[in-house]
DNA sequence: ATGAGTGTGTTATATTGTAACGATAATATT
DNA sequence: AATATTATCGTTACAATATAACACACTCAT
């Protein structure tokens, strides 16, 4: 396990809260499924996996299957409350789920973590290349693979 | 289908002979069913999936499976003659086998048309960012999605 | 020739993701 | 309140993407 050390209890609680709040100001509904499936996915800030969600509902006495877990995880992306890693095929918690936002993500390849970030002027650089070609851009996906600190300290 | 307007026989041609090139520089055998996998990559410079390779394959008479159309990919994508978009499980060639290098895709999300560009200033602020983190890069994953001016102009 | 390494064929299976239909629950309208 | 409408959820079945494992053939070096 990385140390990445803080009060995790905090973060779910705050992430869980900010949940809450976004949804009700956009009249969202963050049932009861919706919201464990979040808090599942913050379980860690690591990817997480839509069948290791499956399983952890499982384990739950509930007989979920894959459609509802998929529901869920598009619910909370279109709510911003989670983002998909492509390069994955995962999902992390965001931070920032009150506006859209463009960010890129750092993964270590070693122990998953995965943390967002934003880089000033990397949006900004690929925006202004896309349009000299005529590109219109509705999305990016900017992954970062490697090893994070903890897991170098380790090594 | 997108004008894009250009020679695209002279643009196969000039892949497979890069390919044929830097294989024989390196040693590595570009076999005939890397040649083929390569060449049906290229047949448009559009997002090709390996499911659609294993059907061209298929069609040509041999029966091909699935581990065929991989262990082509796997080895293509080791040489660097073509790249994976994570964002749509397809593969597309590229126009600079001859040595690694960062990149960044533009995709259109209306023609599926792959654009590949590098960005000055991406790699670097990425790497720059993940530095101050203390985070080791190992490969970057940058993927736009937007509307070609093909696209664009048709609308 | 023997053995190691590589490439390919084949079978089977794992992983990731959706379509479609019905039941239920929340919301809106009368 | 009663009804109509919509959103959510359960369920079955399946589609799409990817890999494990083993067998065989070929090359190359001993
Ligand atoms: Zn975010
Ligand atoms: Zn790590
Ligand atoms: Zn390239
Ligand atoms: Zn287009």
């Amino acid at each position: 396990m990385a140390s990445h050390a803080h009060d995790h209890e905090q973060c779910i609680s705050e992430a869980l809260g900010s949940a809450e709040r976004v949804c009700a100001q956009r009249g969202a509904r963050l049932t009861p499924l919706r919201k464990r499936v979040l808090e599942l996915i913050w379980e860690s800030h690591e990817a997480m996996k839509a069948y290791d969600l499956l399983d952890r509902l499982g384990q739950e006495g509930g007989s979920a299957k894959p459609p509802t877990v998929y529901r869920a995880l598009d619910f909370l992306l279109a709510q911003g409350l989670v983002h998909r890693i492509e390069s994955e095929n995962a999902y992390v918690g965001c931070r920032h789920p009150e506006r859209t936002h463009e960010f890129q993500l750092l993964i270590c390849d070693d122990c998953r973590h995965v943390e967002e970030i934003a880089v000033s002027g990397v949006t900004e650089a690929l925006g202004k290349h896309a349009k000299k070609q005529g590109f219109t851009v509705t999305s990016q996906t900017v992954e970062v693979h490697g090893q994070c600190p903890s897991c170098r300290d380790r090594a």
